[in-house]
DNA sequence: TTGTACGCGTTATCAA
DNA sequence: TTGATAACGCGTACAA
């Protein structure tokens, strides 16, 4: 047996009748006696026909494809994205085509121009930390095609653009420290290009704001690289000075407060007693680490499950904003563990 | 701007020549002149014309795409493997469209089907822990369609494999132990049909033959769904018994052994010094938790792109079988910490 | 109830 | 050096 695929035609070249009554009678299109119908959906069966969806994209212009792009697959929060998009995907019938950037802004442009050669029906965004010019998705936007935004979020009008509410999430975080009695919170935050890092750090500064303590710019450090070491390096720094060192942590994400807890603990410093720690996302170590790290759970599968659902109605009814909506904010939820508790 | 592309036809139309003089000149084909050739590219530019990979598809019977089956997008392990696999798709022109069967057989099955439908060049699948029936694999492969098992590997004939060395994984890591001091070694095995889990059990049973140990049955427990409740409750039962209980746990992979620290710790018992712990894959928390988990790494990323290599060769060169070889397999690496250090 | 003809976008073949 | 035509597999308007 060869690769070779049956056709519509050959299945019409064994019963003797045209390629037309074929398509019509697997279609079961009204109009076709029950008689050919069942004849031919026997011979499809016998001959294992199954449909080309290349002439298919080809003929309707439709592809049943959608494609994601994302900066790296090996990274918690996003796989669990992706889990979301290919449950509904799968669901609905749809493929999914997907492309990791690396945080590369070239490759960004490259894998949506590959996409758009292969005619996908609609695009799922998170853009790379490079990105800062967002003229190449514009474009696509203007030619119509559906694309929603998810995590990682432009600031241009007319997207759709489904985020987890990184304000209050930086909010909790900090609210939850200040009402343990930490008073000197340390915000290790995110790149700057990021929206999700400004919200994160805005919900910090309210938090502060609200119980009246004041905001001191020494205790906000960037983290571009975010990663360990980046965070374990700033923390060994900023810890080692025990006059004026600070009494908590309010990080990024879930892996700069894991470097920033080997950095204290490093320097003898005890967790939750003298140094208070919050993550962000909830990255499946945070249980197990030493002691266990409260994070704000970030809902990624519903990310990924809502922004598909989106996609897939914007695709079908041809609508450009289908909820009239800006933005799509999914609540997180604070997951308190031992590295934040002091009084207890 | 609508979403229409520019095709050949509309360059075509506008240089008033014809189609087929634009697809050469488009493809720097002999016998075409520089004058044409200069003004197409103009006019593609122009009308930023993008080739139809539905319509090359079609015409070429070959999509650039490659099918991958996996179990589960939310694992550490897995994630490592698709982007690998991604990495070498994307330097060498290639689409991945991405399928989870959430080890489910029937998704297992659609998926491929779907694959099948979309013209896939290639596949590459770690089966379902529910597939013990290979039939819709062995059809492909009959057909002709050049397939790729990486980690989860089939007992076929004439499969292309690629694996990592897991016999010998399990061989180290319990060496590792007994060279600490342990004995009495228990290994929280995984899914019995699965060939990795026999292969790091068949390490294990080596390895403690070798150093003159007896097997004890009642030191082999099998943990099919492989999550941290499952070791956590299995672990809790074994250790309770203070008489006759093990000094160590081998276990099938990372998240077992996290479940079983957690029992052995709520017992009050100490690691290492009183059970020492190993585990597998390396997963990115090990090195997180407290004490830091003793590992074997598996080369994920390079398993994906060995293992995409390999595709790509079978489809380019249409060769089945390019290295003649059975398996492939690559080499784990013990990574030493804190839990199994019993001597130190 | 069924068949014929055409087109989706591209390229290979043959002819000019 | 270029053009016309057919074909990849399918669906559908139109004709019969």
């Amino acid at each position: 047996m060869k690769l070779a695929q049956a056709t519509i035609k050959d299945i019409a070249r064994e019963l003797n009748v045209s390629s037309s009554t074929v398509s019509r009678a697997l279609k079961d299109y009204p109009g076709i006696s029950d008689e050919t119908k069942k004849r031919v959906k026997e011979m499809a069966e016998k001959l294992n026909y199954r449909p080309n969806a290349v002439a298919l994209s080809l003929r309707k212009s439709k592809s049943f494809t959608i494609g994601v792009v994302i900066p790296e697959v090996v990274h918690f929060f996003f796989s669990t994205v992706i889990s979301g998009i290919e449950e509904v995907a799968y669901k609905n019938g749809y493929n999914v085509i997907l492309c990791q950037t690396n945080e590369k802004l070239e490759r960004e442009i490259s894998s949506v121009e590959t996409m758009l050669s292969n005619q996908i029906d609609g695009l799922l965004v998170s853009y790379s930390k490079e990105t800062t010019d967002f003229s190449h998705f514009i474009k696509l936007m203007e030619m119509e095609l559906p694309i929603v935004f998810f995590d990682r979020t432009p600031n241009i009008e007319n997207t759709v653009n489904v985020t987890v509410n990184d304000f209050n999430g930086g909010y909790q975080a900090t609210k939850h420290l200040i009402d343990q009695g930490y008073r000197k919170i340390l915000h290790l935050a995110g790149p700057s290009n990021l929206t999700i890092s400004k919200k994160r750090k805005e919900g910090y500064l309210a938090a502060l704001n609200e119980a009246g303590i004041p905001v001191d710019e020494k205790l906000i450090v960037e983290c571009p690289i975010a990663n360990e070491k980046e965070s374990f390096e700033s923390c060994v720094q900023l810890f080692k000075d025990a006059d004026n060192r600070p009494d908590a942590i309010f990080a990024h994400h879930d892996i700069v407060a894991a470097g920033a807890m080997l950095a204290v603990k490093s320097l003898g410093l005890k967790i939750p007693e003298e140094v208070g720690v919050v993550g962000f996302s909830n990255w499946q170590f945070a249980s197990m680490i030493d002691p266990p790290l409260t994070s704000v759970m970030q809902p990624g599968s519903k990310i990924g499950e809502k922004a598909t659902q989106i996609l897939l109605e914007m695709i079908n009814n041809k609508v450009i904003n289908p909820l009239n909506m800006e933005d799509l904010v999914l609540d997180t939820e604070l997951l308190i563990r031992k590295s934040s508790l002091k009084n207890s």
